[in-house]
DNA sequence: GATTGAAGTATTGTTCAACAATCCAACGAG
DNA sequence: CTCGTTGGATTGTTGAACAATACTTCAATC
């Protein structure tokens, strides 16, 4: 008889407490994912299987599996025979993310019903979080923050499966930021703007929140569009992500 | 030289227009995607790797890839050498994917601009492919007409990211209808909430359309969730999709 | 009888090497 | 200059091998 009962199909009984060991594929996805992220593979580039499963460590096999996982959250590009590179967002892009942004916080803010509940305490942290790295004088950090404060609103829906979403569509917002290499004091504007739409969320006005935030949303999309339409009728126009 | 300047790392010029090919593993994905979400393997079977790459006849490395897709999709779930199982969603996955829902469709509907855009036009058409369907006592076909119908008023968002967002929560929905085998007649007396909802939403009466909306999401979950709990605590409950 | 512990077996995890398929750059003919 | 051809480089896919792990089985003990 095998490990699971074939005609149930089900697993044996035993629900799993221990979250299982990562496997090496989603390890190296980790390791990719964060040198993306922090901009150690700057948008557009090429990642060759053969240097970078000698680089890791892994078989081919392996780098592949992990590539399939970032291809899913659109953090790098697949081409058939091309082989993957590093998401290049353009100005489309743009939009999408903040249409997909608008329709994930401000639904959140709105909808949020308690105010001393443990979820707007973590937006507030992250407000906390970003002013500290401002004082530090670390911009990226900043950045970060901002983030996180941006994950906490879309917690305040309250779905897992939301918050993953949210995760994916920030980290590809990161990209970003890098396309357009300006992460210095880019995000320190929006500081103030984080701590008022807390303190209206502390404070029970849901409507004034998703007011600002809506403001926050508009000006931030049209700052990067202009930035990247710029960008793209200026220089040449290489491979979308969307292809 | 290679295919790419390293030094820039950018895929040289020209914009790619023709979708490529798609890889054996996403053949392969959109096969076992297909075959999970009609039902062909019931929720909590395991998916032998041996068995199903003898199946479709393709190498197991290959069919790897594939799984990592559909583990991303949550339409599988990975336990470190175990192997993968079909999800099988639980109460708990069931209100997640309901508030999914709420923040995904209900800020659309809410937003949606133009009464008589494309974007309204196709929820009527999946409105009048349920009822077709269910003239014609194709009651699966209800149900597939139905997740078009909640398809396109997430399209209201007019975001790509959330209509591939929602188009995993429906498949994800549609797991949930397989552990209660109950896809008979459920989904019949949702048909006239649908028109409804639409022809409010085509009269320009967002607000409306937004007030059944809700009280339909809330109703279904409900009556889910209530069908759960029963499973849950009558039966033996095995490991669940949230490991 | 129930529980504990120690093999044994089946399955997955990972690697490696080989070949096929395809893209890209360079070259040459017209 | 344009167009096809050719050759090299990279990815796509396969198959097999071995390691690591989980599950079962069975015996020993309380």
């Amino acid at each position: 008889m095998t490990a699971t009962d074939d005609r149930t199909g089900r697993p044996t009984g035993r629900t799993r407490l221990l979250p299982p060991l990562p496997s090496q594929a989603e390890r190296v996805a980790e390791l990719l994912r964060e040198a993306v992220i922090d901009g150690d593979h700057p948008p557009g580039r090429r990642l060759s299987e053969e240097r970078l499963c000698e680089e890791l460590g892994v078989s081919r096999n392996t780098l592949r599996e992990a590539f399939r996982l970032l291809v899913r959250e659109r953090l790098v590009v697949h081409q058939m025979h091309r082989g993957v590179f590093v998401s290049l967002p353009d100005s489309e892009d743009v939009r999408d993310l903040f249409n997909a942004r608008r329709s994930l916080e401000l639904p959140a803010v709105q909808r949020a019903v308690d105010p001393t509940a443990e979820s707007v305490a973590v937006v507030g942290r992250a407000v906390d979080e970003g002013e500290a790295a401002r004082d530090a004088g670390d911009w990226w950090g900043v950045g970060t923050a901002n983030m996180h404060f941006h994950q906490a609103l879309a917690g305040l829906a309250g779905s897992a499966r939301i918050d993953e979403f949210m995760s994916r569509v920030l980290a590809e917002t990161r990209l970003v930021f890098h396309v357009m290499d300006a992460p210095r004091e880019f995000h320190a504007p929006y500081l103030d703007w984080n701590r008022r739409i807390h303190t209206l969320l502390a404070a029970g006005d849901n409507e004034g929140a998703a007011a600002e935030l809506t403001t926050y949303l508009d000006t931030s999309e049209e700052q990067l569009v202009t930035a990247f339409v710029a960008r793209e009728t200026g220089g040449d126009r290489p491979a979308g992500t969307t292809p």
